[in-house]
DNA sequence: CTGAAAGCGCTTACAG
DNA sequence: CTGAAAGCGCTTACAG
């Protein structure tokens, strides 16, 4: 069974090769449309799949961006700003495929080089070789961890959703404010970016230093991390968490502890997951909407690529970050 | 800037294209080691990236298998059965990437013609016309989503896990299940089969038909379906839930009902999630390890992948479904 | 308006 | 052991 090429379709249609390539890719070279519906019909009728490689060796350029993914804790955020990346990409009329990085700290060139991409998104920070050889094959790159840097290029103002936590937590009346970091090495520069957001909120509100405690997703991590806010000399009464599920841990630690939510211990979490509201009191957290600075991250991409155009912002903005107030704070 | 090609390296190296294809491409022994050393050399100095598409065109295969993703709910599971995937398809000597399909109802084509794999493997079910066009373009396929036919074959046996729910339950004493199916369609086919097994089990058992409630990860949905359970007339005395956000939702309508688990309610869900270990009474559940359903779907993919061999089975043998036992059952 | 032909970068049967 | 050459399927400058 072997491959229908456009030649099959020329002598099916009794044209030139040219004149099906021309009609295939919608290059108006003046052709009328009896010809064209002529090549069309003999397309179909023969199954036709135009052989990405062929045209991707000829043209130069592939119609794929790859998507570079580390290994992240899973998360709602994330996934979905894979989705709006996706759509976006799209949007600028190419097709979008993900790739796990299985070990960030090793070369990621293995991957890049069989996708061919026309471009290239990473969720992880590369490796100096891998961005120099990015550079040296002409493939355009953009990098989504780097917004602790750039927050306003970045995917998402990290650090301003560590000062909204803050604010929201001192416009409650607090003073002393605890920050919940996760001990899962993979969030790392989130962790810092958040904290760094709270630190500063701190100052700019006049209040000491937070108090930072570390967390795991366990019981026991969890009653640490209590137990250091609630240590009497340091007089923590509300916490900032790195997100919903850290701070549902410290919840249920608190219910474990006798610490009453929110009068001896204010709570709040990033990410509005289902979760949030379902527990006792629902949770006070921050939701984030991604498709923005898919948008944004995608544009920056684009902006490298030559022949495209930037994506118009979408017509109802949104609020990217969002702060609801529920009862744990 | 040029594209650097091996016919760059053959100059560079003074040997032919041949040469130097046969010794990136590790082909042919007969080649000395000084002529191998002088290629690979000039291949380092000149910053050499092979062309996918070139080989692909030429070789007629590609070197990535691409993976098909619907618009799944976001779960530890689907995310950790891909990183096991992407690890086992890599093992095999390909590249796997992952492409979101916005919506199952519409054709795939565009997608897999523009990434051209050598392989499919698709989480959602295809529409027939693309999987006419699939096997029209030669590239085979396999279907994650079919395990309900197929369950010997499938991902994983859902209906076995739902059997397995059942089992435990009866064994702690239960007589009158009921089964908390996740209204969200997205997961339509895991409920069914999950339920399926959840019945099977009942009447294997000699009980009564399980009470089936509808629930979303919200509050009143929880406690709409908590209402059904504890219906004196039904007598139903635990509850197995499709997973365990399902019954962590629950759980938080029985403290907000007074209901006691275990005792007046007995509750076991599906995932181990971290978040089962920090509820209170900690949750039973069963822990899916999807290892060894990777190694099987990439096999099954494999074998109609001519030139390419099985995967052996890993040597760790690791039960790929294992209850938990933990407080609330 | 349409076609013959070159060439993208690679692999490989064939010849030397 | 090594090289010249054909050809994978497409696009596109060029000629008619």
């Amino acid at each position: 069974m072997a491959r229908v090429t456009i030649k099959d379709i020329a002598q099916e249609a009794g044209v030139s090769q040219t004149t099906v390539s021309f009609v295939l890719n919608d290059r108006d070279h003046g052709i009328p449309a009896r010809t064209r519906e002529l090549v069309m019909a003999a397309a179909r009728r023969l199954n036709y799949v135009p052989s990405a490689a062929a045209r991707a060796l000829r043209s130069g350029q592939s119609n794929l961006v790859l998507c570079l993914v580390p290994p992240l804790p899973v998360a709602q955020a994330t996934e979905e700003f894979k989705n709006h990346l996706s759509g976006v990409v799209a949007e600028a009329g190419f097709t979008c495929v993900f790739a796990r990085l299985p070990d960030p700290s090793r070369p990621s060139s293995d991957i890049w080089q069989h996708v061919q991409p026309a471009g290239l998104i990473t969720l992880a920070r590369l490796l100096p070789t891998d961005v120099a050889a990015l550079k040296q094959a002409g493939i355009p790159m953009v990098d989504a961890a780097q917004d602790r840097d750039r927050p306003q290029d970045g995917v998402l103002d990290q650090t301003g959703i560590g000062a909204m936590l803050v604010d929201h937590l001192v416009e409650r009346g607090h003073r002393r404010i605890g920050f919940a970091k996760l001990s899962d090495p993979l969030e790392g520069p989130f962790n810092e970016a958040r904290l760094d957001g709270v630190r500063q909120a701190c100052r700019a509100h006049g209040l000491p230093e937070p108090v930072v405690a570390e967390l795991a997703y366990t019981r026991a991590a969890a009653l640490a991390a209590l137990q250091r806010w609630t240590e009497a000399s340091l007089g923590v009464t509300a916490v900032a968490a790195f997100n919903d599920m850290a701070a549902v841990a410290i919840l249920a630690s608190c219910r474990a502890a006798g610490v009453r939510v929110p009068d001896d211990l204010a709570l709040i979490g990033v990410d509005d997951l289902p979760l949030s509201s379902l527990v006792e009191p629902e949770l006070s957290t921050i939701a984030l909407d991604l498709r923005e600075s898919a948008r944004r991250l995608a544009n920056r991409l684009l902006a490298q690529m030559p022949g495209t155009r930037q994506l118009a912002a979408s017509s109802d903005v949104v609020e990217s970050v969002r702060l609801i107030h529920r009862g744990t704070s």
